[in-house]
DNA sequence: TGATAGTTGACTGTTTTACTCGGGTTTCTT
DNA sequence: AAGAAACCCGAGTAAAACAGTCAACTATCA
């Protein structure tokens, strides 16, 4: 789960879609005024959104994209994941064993493990439409529930 | 909060003095050793840790690094904030308005400064004494805690 | 049949990352 | 006093990733 400004534009497209397409589509164009991208790089994006079945095209005049699901059943998670290429392995990557190359256990795999799965259990339940009705502040609420029975 | 494998490094090497430095200081040599790392490079680490008051350093020979304050004491995120830069500022980064230029909030603005503030609070939950005891997986079944309840 | 708009791969400049190098300075041991 | 161990510190660098562009093509609708 990599974080660079390509997640965050593609989410940022994705809701646009979600907040100003109702029945009709919504072309590129559009969405790069709105929210002050270049065309050039959204096509980018979209590309690799349509393949993970994400979005659905049509062409022609009056086409565009459209969310292939609603608005919630899309994550966030599920965005991120489409455009940023998996996180490329560092020495511990793959293997939980072995990460010192001589059989030993390195001390903190755990820990960036279980952040990684920390960050994309938030991001998987936050959904389009959390963003664009302002709901997703949820998540952060259960993380101070947490915190009040610690 | 940039997560980078300087910040694990730095961590790593962290908890090598937490697990390994009794009363006598860490050398760079040693660490470099049991980590498979360059001293080259844990050099660079361990000036910013020093500087930013997280360890400890003795000159000479016998000379080394010993953590400024007890294991327990000492939080990820305090070692990850120590050696990686701040975050540079992205379109969005430093105001929460005017994410478009044109006086406009970006949809999905608030989403990643609570993700930040998720990920920060997970990295300062978790000590260096959790990491060498293996307790650090307390704060993973919070958020178990926090799914079932939802 | 022409305009609109998606489709696709290749390409590129910049920035960041992840280091290394070389030369210091301090302190302990003998 | 000599020498070695170890920290101190700035400069430099090769490779990768990032962010974004370009050009050419195809499909659809009016």
């Amino acid at each position: 789960m990599k974080l660079t400004t390509k997640g965050r534009y593609a989410v940022q497209a994705m809701a646009d879609i979600a907040a100003f397409g109702g029945a009709s589509a919504v072309s590129l164009s559009a969405i790069a005024d709105r929210q002050g991208l270049s065309t050039a790089y959204l096509e980018q994006l979209f590309l690799k959104l349509r393949r993970a079945g994400l979005v659905e095209s049509a062409r022609g005049p009056d086409g565009g994209y459209r969310l292939a699901r609603t608005a919630d059943a899309i994550s966030v998670a599920a965005i991120v994941e489409a455009v940023d290429e998996e996180i490329r392995t560092t020495a511990c990557g793959g293997a939980p064993i072995g990460c010192r190359g001589d059989g030993g256990r390195c001390l903190t795999h755990d820990l960036w493990a279980a952040l990684e799965r920390h960050i994309e259990t938030f991001l998987e339940d936050v959904t389009l439409g959390d963003i664009v009705t302002g709901r997703f502040a949820a998540p952060l609420s259960l993380s101070v529930v947490a915190e009040a029975l610690a």
